[in-house]
DNA sequence: GATGAATGAGGTTTCATTCAT
DNA sequence: AATGAATGAAACCTCATTCAT
């Protein structure tokens, strides 16, 4: 199963493998377009500007091509994301900034979105692990049960389970991303990006409250 | 001279079931399995028991073919639900039965999710025009909001853009079960059928308790 | 290799047969525009509005329908120009004649040209001979080369080989219609029609002048 | 898993030619003998002893296969041509030359006549140019008409529109080998070669004896 | 005579992958 | 590392022909 390509770089990350990254590059773009059937290799040799055989030659396969570069690239985010971890021992202010990740990370038109989509419809261990690392890797979500839990055990907040409720809130905010051409659709919604802004403020509110002895 | 190979209805299955119904039912199998690109004709004249040629002669080619399958699935399914009205002024049961449905859709094995999940992915717009209908089309949405609005009038609940109220009441309920494999690998859920069970309860509780004034 | 279809009407030329005139009339225009592996059935039974078995069970094959309504025509256009028959006993006449016939039947944009085009490229003995059936029935070659051998017996005119003679002429006037894509391209012609028109007088002219003793 | 199939050069010709130089070999001739529609890809692959991929590789459809090959065909007979410009003042000779090189190019079998043909009957814009380069590039007919003018203008000849003497001569020579089997047919010639043979001597006495003056 | 559906073979084209250099 | 050419399998689609009604 294991095929030893000859010398692959697998090592040395001195500076730049020029070809290696156009291809990771063009690789994306291509997957996040088309899916991972829909893609050519052809596509991304062009787009990348190298060879089709060099694809071969630093991937193995297409399948391979799009396991190792779709993983790495949330692996990546991992890596960006985790930096970030910040102090904070506000419920609110950690579900602010939860919604508001995920806005910045779903409104641009990058290949994140369409990626996870088609994941989701057909899923692939390593990458599925790889994304749902995003989301952990953060220690918002922990921090968030944490949270919830004093404030449950303060009396403050009703008693609730606290992953059904972290659920809830990610659905609302992150879930909304992924169903928005629908929601759109049937709301008759227009400006996309004014009502996401707006949701922030409105999930966080409405999620508070709802946790709130009253 | 004459090769005797293809696709012969050599099980005595699929009873008298006319031609393109057969073809139909195969492809929305093949299409929900493999995506519009992963599709294979010749697997679709297979699982059909027809003759290849015969998706060529009532569709007209295999973009066409997904297109209508897809489509009228979804049509399909608004026959059957614009039935289903229900009389109920009670904000709570109509959230229920929303939650219910919702439930009853997405967690049975069928083609739905995956379909919904591409086409949000890389939407057609006829496709997208019958998924939304769906969900307009069962009135609920629109008696969920009437409700919000009356209570708000009311003064039981606070004041709330509606459409984002329902949005975030969708996102949470149906909004799930997309995400879900990435939320059952972060948050370590292992049952997800007892899990999506509880969370009817729940995400109408939290709803509901977040709307109301205090 | 004969087959013998049912009941083939072959014989009751009564009145008109709907459909079957039909048929010929789209399948010459299709193998006129598109040549006998370029035509298509399905085409022709739309052209003709009627349904593709009707072509199998009028006529036998696409191969056969081609021979059948080609030939058919010629032959048809023999019957009009056997009738056509005229006295005359001067050869600049007769010329004048042959070469209006010529024009006649070529400028038009009937079907003709193509299919005798298609016929030198890739005979089909039957269809070839009802061609050279149009030309020597209407009397006019033979007509020709007894004048010019009763020319040249009086010395009025040179001795050639009367089928030479002959072979010459009719290239000329007819070859042209066939060559004046080409001509038209290699000399900048530009009304063909004008063009064509004048070639009458030209030919006759020069061939008498060239035939007669100086 | 492996099947070894399809078009293997199992047999040792065809040297070592480039494959795309065999592959417009064995097109030519192909097209040449069935016509653009007639003609089959797979045959094509198996005369050049090719993968039938490699077709689609140098040239990008069967359609292009065509243009390319045919046009190409044509511009080298241009350049082949174009060296042989010869220097004379004697009308005769000129129209001699002429006429032998029509008998040389349509006598052997090769594949002009036929591709003329059919292209005659449903011209490529781009094929027809070359074609009709063939014929001009020689330098023969602007020599032609030079001449003719010159002897006109000399008193010799008639006054005759220069194109239409052409055009007369041409079709006189070359349409003869495109109408041949008609006329073959139609005058009961049977041995072809002999007839055009002496062609060559009739047709160039005839016109000059119909250009002069008397 | 007439129709709509069906069939089987093959047609063109594509594409992941490999090879020689 | 890099390239252009090559390969083999299969993909989508077409088409002449036939069948059942």
């Amino acid at each position: 199963m294991k095929r030893k390509v000859q010398q692959k770089p697998e090592s040395p990350p001195t500076e730049d493998q020029p070809t290696r990254d156009k291809i990771v590059a063009a690789a994306l773009q291509e997957f996040a377009a088309h899916g991972k059937e829909g893609a050519r290799v052809d596509r991304v040799a062009e787009t990348a500007g190298v060879n089709k055989a060099m694809i071969y030659y630093h991937f193995r396969s297409k399948d391979n091509l799009y396991i190792e570069v779709v993983t790495s690239f949330f692996q990546n985010m991992v890596r960006q994301v985790r930096g970030a971890v910040l102090e904070t021992s506000d419920l609110r202010e950690a579900l602010q900034i939860m919604a508001r990740r995920h806005v910045e990370a779903f409104l641009e038109a990058g290949p994140i979105r369409p990626i996870i989509l088609r994941e989701l419809a057909a899923p692939h261990p390593e990458v599925l692990a790889a994304i749902a690392d995003v989301f952990t890797s953060t220690g918002l979500p922990q921090k968030v049960m944490t949270l919830m839990e004093q404030g449950m055990r303060g009396g403050q907040y009703r008693t609730v389970d606290l992953r059904q409720a972290l659920a809830a809130f990610v659905s609302m905010s992150l879930g909304y991303f992924l169903i928005a051409p629908i929601q759109d659709a049937a709301l008759g919604i227009e400006d996309r990006a004014a009502f996401a802004k707006e949701r922030q403020t409105v999930i966080v509110d409405v999620f508070l409250n709802g946790l709130k002895v009253r």
